[in-house]
DNA sequence: ATAATATTCAACCGCATGGTTGAGCATTCA
DNA sequence: TGAATGCTCAACCATGCGGTTGAATATTAT
């Protein structure tokens, strides 16, 4: 429940990009910078409703947003993926090419488990 | 909308990494599988609830399990992390040492639009 | 001054989520 | 056989989310 500290920004960020509508915007928004109504046009629901997705966006410190007479402009900010990544960092060794060191490590330990060999090992 | 064929299952990755408990979870696996009993102790709600965090997780492919008579062996599936991971790549080069191209790259166009220079640029 | 444009605010809807409690079902222990 | 254990199912609650429509606000254009 504690956890990291950054544990709430953390929340924002992920579920932030846990929408398709939302990643896409931040994909077009790596094209160019654009104005609400343009980033609004390529898709199917209402202005009202890409103008949520970009203040969750926000929210989130994804978009920065410059507000210039009766327009906003929109750009990308990509300092909170850094700390997704470094989040996900922690892991990634057990993904990694050398042959997904941990499933082996992990499935080990889980074999024993189900042998009721290594239960002293459990808490 | 549409996006890339495997966005729904993007989704389910990212909001199963939404939540603190969650993440909590994960890093927990992360040092040995566990039974449910197990994984829940550390945290201050309910059994059932630690239940539906598991599930969540096992849906977005991030957890197995396998039930050896009435206990249910948990482990981490790093795979979907991988996915998640892929996608993030498509922007870290925004953010990569070479202190934050995109960033100029963006904010350059920024500019320009702001000055209204730009919008034949924008669609 | 008036009209058009760009965006948000407010209220609402349906559905998902994170939490609870209590019952139910296998499986293991005595 | 009967009791304890490990876990899920079911029902419920409050809250949040993604969407809508309609009105409000501010800026720019005529």
């Amino acid at each position: 429940m504690v956890e990291h500290s950054n544990s709430a920004e953390l929340d924002r960020i992920f579920s932030a990009l846990a929408d398709p509508t939302r990643r896409a915007i931040l994909r077009s928004l790596t094209r160019r910078p654009a104005t609400i109504n343009e980033i609004a046009k390529p898709f199917p629901v209402s202005l009202n409703a890409i103008s949520k997705h970009l203040m969750v966006l926000e929210r989130a410190g994804l978009l920065r947003r410059e507000i210039k007479g009766r327009q906003h402009h929109c750009r990308i900010e990509p300092r909170p993926l850094r700390q997704a990544d470094a989040w996900m960092a922690h892991y990634r060794q057990f993904w990694d090419e050398r042959l997904d060191a941990l499933a082996v490590y992990v499935d080990k330990k889980f074999k024993a488990a189900k042998k009721g060999k290594a239960h002293g090992n459990f808490r």
